[in-house]
DNA sequence: CGAAAAAAGTCAACATGGCTGACATAAATG
DNA sequence: CATTTATGTCAGCCATGTTGACTTTTTTCG
C-alpha cells in the first residue's frame, strides 16, 4: 500500500506531543479504531491468499466457503451447509453445481432419507480445499508465532468472544465435530495403512 | 446457527476417545482449523454490525469503508482512498458520488492543488461515522475483557502479524496518523470550549 | 512556453454473489 | 392420504467489484 499521503491543508502538523494516548469517545467506551482498522486489513490479506488460487480456475470466494465445509463435514446435507453459510438455496445452488460438475464435489442420495443429497469432496476437491487451509494456516502460523508463545489459545478465545454469545455453542460444536471426523478418517488412514 | 445436523451415515458415531489432540497435516505444519473458521465467523459477525444500520439507510459496505477513512483522515484525496480501498475509481465513484449527493460527505477542491478533491465528512456523515465506530468497538471490547486483560496488545500484535509484511508499515503509518489528527481534534475543541 | 503527467470524473459493459418470489418433484411423516 | 421436508429451478433484481476508453482541469517539468 505505497504510502498514503494524506493532505493535512488547514489542520498543519502541530505535533503537541500527545498527553493522552487517547482521547477517548466519552460515555461511550474506548473507541477501537486501531483494531477496527487492523482487523479490516488483516482480514483482506487472510482471503486473498485462497483468492490468488480460485482466480486459476475461475472459482470464487462462495466456492471455497462451499468446498472448505464440505471437507470438513463430509456426507453433509445441503441444509446443513445453508445453515452455516447463511445465505439462500438459490446462491448455493449457483455455485454447488459448477463444483459438482466440475467434479470436486459429489452429491449422492442418502441411504436413509433419500430426499437428501449428501455432500462429499472428490479426491480432486480434497486436494483444493487442503491447498487452501495449508495457505491459511501459514498465515496463522507465522502469526502467532510473532504474537509469543501463548497467543494461540488467548487468539481463540477472542475470536470465539467476538462471535454473538448465541451463535457460540453451535459454533464450537461444529468445530469440535469437525476434529472428531477428520481425527476418525485419520484413525482410518493408519488401520488401513498399518 | 440453528445446530446443524451433519449426517455421519458410514463412518458411526465412532467415539474412540481422541489420543492425540489433532493429527496435523504432516510437513505441511499444523492445519489452523478452528481459526481459519473462527476468523471467518467472527467477522461476518464483526460486519453485521454496521449492516444492520446500513440497511436502514439503504447504503452498503462500500458506503461504511468510505465513511470510516475519511472520517479518520478528514481532507484526504480521492486517490489516497483508492490506496487504502484498493478498488477501482469507477466502483468508489458510485459511492462517492451518493455519500456527497446525500450530504454525508463534502468534497471541496484543494487550496494548493486545484484539481484534487479533499473529501471531508459533514456533520451528518461523522455522526453516521461514530454510530459505526461505537458498535464495532462494543462488541471488540466485550471480546477483550473475555480475554483477560492483557489481551489487546496481544490481538493488536496478533492482527498486525497477520497483515502482508510489506504493507504493515504502511498500514501503522496510516493508524497513527489518524490517530494523530483526531488527537489535535480534540485539542481545538478543548480550546474553544475552555 | 508547451508537452507531458497527474487528479478526478464519466460512459459502457461485464462478473460475482447476494437477494426475492414462484414453483416443481420426490420422499418421508403423521 | 394430506402435509411437510429436502432439494432444485426459473426469472429477475441489487450491490459492488472489474476492464477499457476517454475527457477536463491543473500542475509540473524540460
Amino acid at each position: 500500500m505505497a504510502d498514503i499521503n494524506v493532505s493535512m491543508t488547514s489542520r498543519s502538523g502541530k505535533s503537541e506531543s500527545a498527553p493522552s494516548p487517547r482521547p477517548a469517545g466519552a460515555a461511550e467506551g474506548e473507541p477501537m479504531l486501531d483494531l477496527i482498522e487492523l482487523l479490516f486489513f488483516a482480514y483482506r490479506n487472510f482471503v486473498s491468499d485462497p483468492d490468488e488460487i480460485l482466480q486459476g480456475i475461475s472459482f470464487g470466494r462462495a466456492h471455497h466457503r462451499v468446498l472448505h465445509f464440505v471437507s470438513r463435514h463430509p456426507g453433509m446435507r445441503v441444509t446443513d451447509l445453508l445453515d452455516i453459510l447463511r445465505i439462500t438455496k438459490q446462491s448455493l445452488g449457483r455455485v454447488l453445481r459448477e463444483l459438482v460438475e466440475q467434479g470436486f464435489i459429489d452429491s449422492r442420495a442418502g441411504a436413509s432419507d433419500r430426499r437428501q443429497r449428501l455432500l462429499h469432496l472428490t479426491p480432486k476437491g480434497e486436494t483444493l480445499a487442503q491447498e487452501f487451509v495449508a495457505i491459511q494456516s501459514r498465515r496463522l502460523r507465522r502469526a502467532l508465532e510473532e504474537s509469543g508463545p501463548d497467543s494461540r489459545e488467548l487468539v481463540r478465545r477472542f475470536l470465539v468472544a467476538m462471535i454473538d454469545p448465541e451463535d457460540r455453542g453451535a459454533i464450537e460444536k461444529l468445530i469440535a465435530r469437525a476434529d472428531q471426523t477428520s481425527e476418525a478418517r485419520s484413525m482410518a488412514r493408519v488401520r488401513s495403512a498399518g
